[in-house]
DNA sequence: GTCGACATGTAACCAGTTACATGATTAA
DNA sequence: TTAATCATGTAACTGGTTACATGTCGAC
Protein backbone atom coordinates (compact mmCIF):
# COMPACT_ATOMS: atom_id res chain seq x y z
CA UNK A 1 0.00 0.00 0.00
CA UNK A 2 2.95 2.16 -0.62
CA UNK A 3 2.78 3.28 -4.27
CA UNK A 4 -1.40 4.87 -4.11
CA UNK A 5 -2.91 6.47 -6.65
CA UNK A 6 -1.42 9.96 -7.34
CA UNK A 7 1.76 9.13 -5.83
CA UNK A 8 4.72 9.63 -7.98
CA UNK A 9 6.88 6.49 -8.64
CA UNK A 10 9.58 6.74 -6.66
CA UNK A 11 13.15 6.89 -8.56
CA UNK A 12 14.96 4.19 -9.05
CA UNK A 13 18.24 3.31 -7.13
CA UNK A 14 21.52 4.73 -8.18
CA UNK A 15 23.11 1.38 -9.22
CA UNK A 16 20.26 0.91 -11.75
CA UNK A 17 21.51 3.36 -13.03
CA UNK A 18 24.90 2.67 -12.87
CA UNK A 19 24.07 -0.92 -14.73
CA UNK A 20 22.34 0.78 -17.20
CA UNK A 21 24.86 2.76 -18.07
CA UNK A 22 27.58 0.59 -18.66
CA UNK A 23 25.31 -1.49 -21.24
CA UNK A 24 25.79 1.75 -23.42
CA UNK A 25 29.39 0.23 -23.84
CA UNK A 26 28.09 -2.97 -25.41
CA UNK A 27 25.73 -6.04 -25.37
CA UNK A 28 27.60 -8.05 -22.14
CA UNK A 29 26.69 -10.48 -19.47
CA UNK A 30 26.90 -10.53 -16.04
CA UNK A 31 29.60 -11.39 -15.78
CA UNK A 32 31.68 -9.24 -17.87
CA UNK A 33 30.31 -6.40 -16.25
CA UNK A 34 31.02 -7.26 -13.04
CA UNK A 35 34.62 -6.97 -14.46
CA UNK A 36 34.11 -4.44 -16.24
CA UNK A 37 32.86 -2.16 -12.98
CA UNK A 38 35.66 -3.71 -11.44
CA UNK A 39 38.45 -1.20 -13.04
CA UNK A 40 36.12 1.47 -14.01
CA UNK A 41 33.29 3.07 -11.89
CA UNK A 42 34.15 0.24 -9.10
CA UNK A 43 36.38 3.19 -7.77
CA UNK A 44 33.41 5.08 -6.58
CA UNK A 45 30.20 3.19 -7.29
CA UNK A 46 30.78 -0.32 -6.30
CA UNK A 47 28.13 -3.03 -6.39
CA UNK A 48 27.94 -6.40 -4.82
CA UNK A 49 28.39 -9.41 -7.68
CA UNK A 50 24.56 -10.54 -6.66
CA UNK A 51 23.99 -7.15 -6.90
CA UNK A 52 24.56 -6.80 -10.30
CA UNK A 53 22.82 -9.88 -11.29
CA UNK A 54 19.88 -8.87 -9.45
CA UNK A 55 19.52 -5.10 -11.30
CA UNK A 56 20.06 -7.09 -14.73
CA UNK A 57 17.12 -8.71 -13.94
CA UNK A 58 15.53 -5.46 -12.77
CA UNK A 59 16.29 -3.85 -16.31
CA UNK A 60 14.55 -6.08 -18.40
CA UNK A 61 11.25 -6.27 -16.17
CA UNK A 62 11.15 -2.09 -16.59
CA UNK A 63 11.96 -2.77 -20.36
CA UNK A 64 15.15 -0.85 -20.06
CA UNK A 65 17.07 -4.25 -21.19
CA UNK A 66 16.70 -7.35 -23.08
CA UNK A 67 18.05 -10.66 -22.50
CA UNK A 68 19.40 -13.58 -24.78
CA UNK A 69 20.66 -16.61 -23.87
CA UNK A 70 23.55 -18.24 -25.51
CA UNK A 71 24.37 -22.03 -25.04
CA UNK A 72 28.37 -22.32 -25.15
CA UNK A 73 29.58 -25.66 -25.45
CA UNK A 74 33.53 -25.31 -23.62
CA UNK A 75 31.98 -22.76 -20.95
CA UNK A 76 29.33 -22.66 -19.30
CA UNK A 77 25.76 -20.79 -20.87
CA UNK A 78 25.44 -17.03 -20.14
CA UNK A 79 22.61 -14.77 -20.69
CA UNK A 80 23.82 -11.31 -22.81
CA UNK A 81 21.97 -8.08 -21.95
CA UNK A 82 21.33 -5.10 -24.54
CA UNK A 83 20.07 -1.61 -23.32
CA UNK A 84 16.81 -0.76 -25.49
CA UNK A 85 15.38 2.45 -26.39
CA UNK A 86 13.20 2.94 -23.63
CA UNK A 87 16.24 1.95 -21.18
CA UNK A 88 18.26 4.50 -23.12
CA UNK A 89 15.81 7.44 -22.61
CA UNK A 90 15.51 6.70 -19.18
CA UNK A 91 19.31 6.72 -18.76
CA UNK A 92 19.37 9.96 -20.52
CA UNK A 93 16.64 11.77 -18.09
CA UNK A 94 18.79 10.78 -15.20
CA UNK A 95 21.91 11.84 -16.43
CA UNK A 96 20.68 15.63 -17.55
CA UNK A 97 18.93 15.82 -14.46
CA UNK A 98 20.47 19.30 -13.00
CA UNK A 99 20.50 18.34 -9.22
CA UNK A 100 23.90 16.77 -8.14
CA UNK A 101 24.20 14.75 -5.40
CA UNK A 102 27.19 15.56 -3.24
CA UNK A 103 29.68 12.39 -2.74
CA UNK A 104 29.67 11.20 0.27
CA UNK A 105 33.23 9.66 1.81
CA UNK A 106 32.97 7.08 4.99
CA UNK A 107 36.34 6.93 6.21
CA UNK A 108 37.27 4.78 8.78
CA UNK A 109 40.13 6.02 9.35
CA UNK A 110 39.64 9.89 9.55
CA UNK A 111 37.23 8.57 12.43
CA UNK A 112 40.15 7.09 13.85
CA UNK A 113 42.46 9.93 13.94
CA UNK A 114 39.35 12.11 15.03
CA UNK A 115 39.98 10.18 18.70
CA UNK A 116 43.65 10.08 18.29
CA UNK A 117 44.17 11.44 21.99
CA UNK A 118 43.28 7.78 22.75
CA UNK A 119 46.15 6.43 20.44
CA UNK A 120 49.30 5.48 21.26
CA UNK A 121 51.26 7.59 19.11
CA UNK A 122 53.37 5.05 16.95
CA UNK A 123 50.06 2.95 16.68
CA UNK A 124 48.84 5.89 15.10
CA UNK A 125 52.14 6.82 12.83
CA UNK A 126 51.91 3.46 11.75
CA UNK A 127 48.26 3.71 10.44
CA UNK A 128 49.08 7.00 8.61
CA UNK A 129 51.84 4.82 6.70
CA UNK A 130 49.79 2.58 5.89
CA UNK A 131 47.11 4.48 4.44
CA UNK A 132 50.18 5.90 2.16
CA UNK A 133 50.66 2.88 1.25
CA UNK A 134 47.46 1.96 0.03
CA UNK A 135 47.26 4.85 -1.98
CA UNK A 136 50.39 4.44 -3.47
CA UNK A 137 49.20 1.32 -4.42
CA UNK A 138 45.97 2.86 -5.74
CA UNK A 139 48.12 5.26 -7.68
CA UNK A 140 50.03 2.62 -9.45
CA UNK A 141 46.63 0.77 -10.44
CA UNK A 142 45.42 3.89 -12.08
CA UNK A 143 48.65 4.77 -13.89
CA UNK A 144 48.15 1.31 -15.30
CA UNK A 145 44.95 2.33 -16.47
CA UNK A 146 45.87 5.52 -17.46
CA UNK A 147 48.15 4.71 -19.89
CA UNK A 148 45.37 2.53 -21.88
CA UNK A 149 42.83 5.77 -22.10
CA UNK A 150 45.16 8.53 -22.28
CA UNK A 151 44.61 9.03 -25.79
CA UNK A 152 41.39 7.00 -26.78
CA UNK A 153 39.07 9.98 -27.28
CA UNK A 154 36.29 7.56 -27.18
CA UNK A 155 37.42 7.28 -23.47
CA UNK A 156 37.24 11.15 -22.92
CA UNK A 157 35.08 10.82 -19.91
CA UNK A 158 35.86 7.62 -18.27
CA UNK A 159 39.50 9.15 -18.27
CA UNK A 160 38.41 12.69 -16.45
CA UNK A 161 36.77 10.26 -13.89
CA UNK A 162 39.88 8.37 -13.21
CA UNK A 163 42.15 11.93 -12.82
CA UNK A 164 39.67 12.52 -10.10
CA UNK A 165 40.94 9.49 -8.58
CA UNK A 166 44.31 10.67 -9.14
CA UNK A 167 43.86 13.85 -7.94
CA UNK A 168 42.21 12.75 -4.62
CA UNK A 169 45.14 10.19 -4.17
CA UNK A 170 48.05 12.63 -4.65
CA UNK A 171 46.09 15.13 -2.27
CA UNK A 172 45.87 12.11 0.70
CA UNK A 173 49.48 11.35 0.21
CA UNK A 174 50.26 14.90 0.37
CA UNK A 175 47.90 15.34 3.87
CA UNK A 176 49.58 12.21 4.86
CA UNK A 177 52.66 13.26 5.06
CA UNK A 178 52.01 16.54 6.65
CA UNK A 179 50.17 14.80 9.46
CA UNK A 180 53.67 12.52 10.37
CA UNK A 181 55.50 15.43 10.76
CA UNK A 182 53.35 17.17 12.93
CA UNK A 183 52.76 14.33 14.73
CA UNK A 184 56.71 13.90 15.17
CA UNK A 185 56.72 17.71 15.61
CA UNK A 186 54.47 16.80 18.78
CA UNK A 187 56.47 13.93 20.51
CA UNK A 188 59.36 15.92 20.31
CA UNK A 189 58.06 18.38 22.52
CA UNK B 1 21.82 -20.11 15.87
CA UNK B 2 24.16 -17.41 14.33
CA UNK B 3 25.82 -17.28 17.11
CA UNK B 4 26.87 -20.62 18.23
CA UNK B 5 29.39 -21.61 20.99
CA UNK B 6 32.94 -21.10 19.65
CA UNK B 7 32.15 -18.70 17.07
CA UNK B 8 33.94 -15.53 17.89
CA UNK B 9 31.53 -12.44 18.02
CA UNK B 10 30.80 -10.31 15.43
CA UNK B 11 32.98 -6.99 15.09
CA UNK B 12 30.75 -4.16 16.38
CA UNK B 13 29.58 -1.88 13.83
CA UNK B 14 31.81 1.32 13.45
CA UNK B 15 29.03 3.54 14.12
CA UNK B 16 28.89 2.06 17.59
CA UNK B 17 32.06 3.05 18.01
CA UNK B 18 31.66 6.79 16.51
CA UNK B 19 28.99 7.11 18.93
CA UNK B 20 31.57 5.80 21.34
CA UNK B 21 33.85 7.72 20.65
CA UNK B 22 32.53 11.03 20.80
CA UNK B 23 31.28 10.52 24.51
CA UNK B 24 35.03 10.55 25.05
CA UNK B 25 34.70 14.58 24.71
CA UNK B 26 32.48 14.07 28.02
CA UNK B 27 28.81 13.14 29.17
CA UNK B 28 26.36 14.28 26.81
CA UNK B 29 22.90 13.63 25.38
CA UNK B 30 21.83 11.83 21.94
CA UNK B 31 21.08 15.68 21.14
CA UNK B 32 24.34 17.11 21.74
CA UNK B 33 26.04 14.39 20.01
CA UNK B 34 23.69 14.83 17.33
CA UNK B 35 25.10 18.41 16.79
CA UNK B 36 28.64 17.38 17.75
CA UNK B 37 28.51 14.91 15.29
CA UNK B 38 27.09 17.29 12.52
CA UNK B 39 30.07 19.37 12.54
CA UNK B 40 32.57 17.27 12.73
CA UNK B 41 32.92 13.59 12.31
CA UNK B 42 29.93 14.11 10.48
CA UNK B 43 31.96 14.93 7.54
CA UNK B 44 32.94 10.85 6.84
CA UNK B 45 30.97 8.98 9.23
CA UNK B 46 27.14 10.66 9.65
CA UNK B 47 24.75 8.62 11.36
CA UNK B 48 21.12 9.47 10.89
CA UNK B 49 19.76 11.22 14.70
CA UNK B 50 17.50 8.34 15.13
CA UNK B 51 20.52 5.90 14.24
CA UNK B 52 22.25 7.51 17.33
CA UNK B 53 19.74 7.62 20.14
CA UNK B 54 20.08 3.27 19.24
CA UNK B 55 23.74 3.12 19.40
CA UNK B 56 23.68 5.15 23.01
CA UNK B 57 21.05 2.31 24.24
CA UNK B 58 23.09 -0.37 22.46
CA UNK B 59 26.22 1.04 24.45
CA UNK B 60 24.64 0.85 27.88
CA UNK B 61 23.89 -2.51 27.49
CA UNK B 62 27.25 -3.20 26.35
CA UNK B 63 28.44 -1.66 29.72
CA UNK B 64 30.39 0.80 27.25
CA UNK B 65 28.51 3.38 28.95
CA UNK B 66 25.82 4.51 31.97
CA UNK B 67 22.91 6.59 31.44
CA UNK B 68 21.21 8.74 33.80
CA UNK B 69 17.96 10.80 33.68
CA UNK B 70 17.83 14.01 34.36
CA UNK B 71 14.54 16.54 34.57
CA UNK B 72 14.77 19.94 33.42
CA UNK B 73 11.65 22.21 33.95
CA UNK B 74 11.66 24.29 30.89
CA UNK B 75 12.83 21.63 28.30
CA UNK B 76 12.34 18.27 27.63
CA UNK B 77 13.86 15.96 30.28
CA UNK B 78 16.84 14.17 28.75
CA UNK B 79 19.00 11.55 29.11
CA UNK B 80 23.14 11.73 29.56
CA UNK B 81 25.70 9.13 28.91
CA UNK B 82 28.46 9.17 30.03
CA UNK B 83 31.23 6.68 28.70
CA UNK B 84 32.51 3.79 31.36
CA UNK B 85 35.73 2.25 31.98
CA UNK B 86 35.35 -0.68 29.68
CA UNK B 87 33.62 1.42 27.20
CA UNK B 88 37.18 3.32 27.00
CA UNK B 89 39.02 -0.06 26.85
CA UNK B 90 36.84 -1.58 23.83
CA UNK B 91 37.30 2.06 22.05
CA UNK B 92 41.00 1.97 22.60
CA UNK B 93 41.04 -1.46 21.43
CA UNK B 94 39.61 -0.85 17.86
CA UNK B 95 41.32 2.06 17.74
CA UNK B 96 44.73 0.29 17.68
CA UNK B 97 44.11 -2.20 15.44
CA UNK B 98 46.19 -2.03 13.30
CA UNK B 99 44.41 -2.96 9.93
CA UNK B 100 43.12 0.40 8.31
CA UNK B 101 39.64 -0.18 6.15
CA UNK B 102 40.49 2.06 3.33
CA UNK B 103 37.96 4.53 2.56
CA UNK B 104 34.95 4.48 0.27
CA UNK B 105 33.88 7.49 -1.84
CA UNK B 106 30.32 7.43 -3.51
CA UNK B 107 30.00 9.92 -5.93
CA UNK B 108 26.72 9.66 -8.23
CA UNK B 109 28.25 12.80 -9.97
CA UNK B 110 31.46 10.80 -11.24
CA UNK B 111 29.35 8.06 -12.25
CA UNK B 112 27.07 10.49 -14.37
CA UNK B 113 30.69 11.89 -15.68
CA UNK B 114 31.62 8.55 -16.48
CA UNK B 115 28.70 8.38 -19.08
CA UNK B 116 28.74 11.81 -19.86
CA UNK B 117 29.33 10.78 -23.40
CA UNK B 118 25.21 10.24 -22.99
CA UNK B 119 24.76 13.83 -21.48
CA UNK B 120 24.36 17.10 -23.68
CA UNK B 121 27.59 19.02 -23.46
CA UNK B 122 26.35 22.33 -21.46
CA UNK B 123 24.09 20.51 -19.08
CA UNK B 124 27.54 19.19 -18.57
CA UNK B 125 29.31 21.70 -17.82
CA UNK B 126 26.33 23.20 -15.76
CA UNK B 127 26.59 19.86 -13.26
CA UNK B 128 30.35 20.23 -13.28
CA UNK B 129 30.01 24.01 -11.97
CA UNK B 130 27.32 22.90 -9.57
CA UNK B 131 30.11 20.86 -8.25
CA UNK B 132 32.62 23.45 -7.82
CA UNK B 133 29.90 25.62 -6.45
CA UNK B 134 28.82 23.06 -3.53
CA UNK B 135 32.45 22.39 -2.68
CA UNK B 136 33.25 26.06 -1.99
CA UNK B 137 30.66 26.58 -0.29
CA UNK B 138 32.36 23.52 2.05
CA UNK B 139 35.46 25.22 1.98
CA UNK B 140 33.63 28.22 3.53
CA UNK B 141 32.39 25.61 6.64
CA UNK B 142 35.38 24.37 7.10
CA UNK B 143 37.51 27.62 7.12
CA UNK B 144 34.54 29.11 9.60
CA UNK B 145 35.57 25.70 12.10
CA UNK B 146 39.35 25.54 11.27
CA UNK B 147 39.54 29.45 12.85
CA UNK B 148 37.69 28.17 15.76
CA UNK B 149 40.34 24.83 16.06
CA UNK B 150 43.62 25.61 14.91
CA UNK B 151 44.75 26.50 18.03
CA UNK B 152 43.54 24.56 20.22
CA UNK B 153 46.31 21.59 20.86
CA UNK B 154 43.60 19.61 22.14
CA UNK B 155 41.69 19.65 19.00
CA UNK B 156 44.84 18.42 17.34
CA UNK B 157 43.43 14.99 15.88
CA UNK B 158 40.07 16.64 14.78
CA UNK B 159 42.30 19.61 13.26
CA UNK B 160 43.80 17.02 11.82
CA UNK B 161 40.88 15.50 10.32
CA UNK B 162 39.35 18.90 8.74
CA UNK B 163 42.75 19.33 7.17
CA UNK B 164 41.94 16.33 5.26
CA UNK B 165 38.24 17.62 4.35
CA UNK B 166 40.36 20.87 3.06
CA UNK B 167 42.64 19.02 0.95
CA UNK B 168 39.88 17.13 -0.70
CA UNK B 169 38.22 19.96 -1.61
CA UNK B 170 40.74 22.14 -2.97
CA UNK B 171 41.64 18.68 -4.94
CA UNK B 172 38.41 18.45 -6.31
CA UNK B 173 38.45 22.62 -7.37
CA UNK B 174 41.47 22.51 -9.23
CA UNK B 175 40.08 18.88 -10.77
CA UNK B 176 36.73 20.41 -11.68
CA UNK B 177 38.26 23.64 -13.82
CA UNK B 178 41.02 21.36 -15.84
CA UNK B 179 37.55 18.95 -16.51
CA UNK B 180 35.64 22.35 -17.67
CA UNK B 181 38.84 23.82 -19.81
CA UNK B 182 38.92 20.12 -21.63
CA UNK B 183 35.14 20.11 -22.38
CA UNK B 184 35.67 23.56 -23.92
CA UNK B 185 38.61 22.38 -26.19
CA UNK B 186 36.76 19.38 -27.25
CA UNK B 187 33.30 21.50 -28.06
CA UNK B 188 35.53 23.84 -29.97
CA UNK B 189 36.73 21.04 -32.09
C1' DG C 1 44.83 -33.05 -8.31
C1' DT C 2 44.23 -28.47 -7.36
C1' DC C 3 43.63 -23.86 -8.65
C1' DG C 4 41.68 -20.08 -11.23
C1' DA C 5 38.61 -18.36 -14.80
C1' DC C 6 34.09 -18.67 -16.44
C1' DA C 7 29.05 -17.98 -15.16
C1' DT C 8 24.70 -17.24 -12.42
C1' DG C 9 22.26 -16.94 -8.83
C1' DT C 10 19.66 -17.69 -3.75
C1' DA C 11 18.85 -16.81 1.06
C1' DA C 12 19.83 -14.63 4.99
C1' DC C 13 21.08 -10.84 6.94
C1' DC C 14 22.25 -6.06 8.40
C1' DA C 15 23.36 -1.35 8.67
C1' DG C 16 21.26 2.56 8.17
C1' DT C 17 17.55 5.95 6.44
C1' DT C 18 13.01 8.12 6.31
C1' DA C 19 8.91 9.58 7.90
C1' DC C 20 6.50 10.24 11.57
C1' DA C 21 4.93 11.11 16.54
C1' DT C 22 5.11 13.84 20.67
C1' DG C 23 5.25 18.14 23.09
C1' DA C 24 7.23 22.10 25.65
C1' DT C 25 9.40 26.78 25.23
C1' DT C 26 11.03 30.92 23.02
C1' DA C 27 11.77 34.27 19.44
C1' DA C 28 10.16 36.76 15.07
C1' DT D 1 0.91 32.39 14.39
C1' DT D 2 4.61 30.52 12.64
C1' DA D 3 8.94 28.62 13.04
C1' DA D 4 13.03 27.10 15.47
C1' DT D 5 15.29 24.80 19.33
C1' DC D 6 15.15 21.34 22.61
C1' DA D 7 14.56 16.23 23.19
C1' DT D 8 13.64 11.23 22.28
C1' DG D 9 12.20 7.76 19.99
C1' DT D 10 9.24 3.98 16.85
C1' DA D 11 8.06 1.50 12.67
C1' DA D 12 8.64 0.55 8.23
C1' DC D 13 11.50 0.15 4.79
C1' DT D 14 15.54 -0.31 1.55
C1' DG D 15 19.72 -0.64 -0.44
C1' DG D 16 23.15 -3.48 -0.28
C1' DT D 17 26.49 -7.26 1.48
C1' DT D 18 28.00 -12.01 2.60
C1' DA D 19 28.21 -16.60 2.33
C1' DC D 20 27.07 -20.18 -0.10
C1' DA D 21 25.65 -23.36 -4.04
C1' DT D 22 26.58 -25.24 -8.56
C1' DG D 23 29.30 -26.88 -12.36
C1' DT D 24 32.75 -26.92 -16.44
C1' DC D 25 37.14 -26.28 -18.57
C1' DG D 26 42.02 -25.51 -19.02
C1' DA D 27 46.50 -24.73 -17.07
C1' DC D 28 50.20 -26.08 -14.02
Amino acid sequence: MNQEAGARPRPLPTTTYAVLGMLTFGECSGYDLGKAVDESIGYFWSPAKSHIYAELRRLVTLGYASERKVEQEDRPDKRLYRITAAGERALREWLNDPEVMPESVKSPFLLKLFFGHLMEPERLAAQVQEVKRQVHEMLARLAEIEKRIRDRDDLFFPYMTLRSGVAHCRATSRWADDVLKRLEERSGR
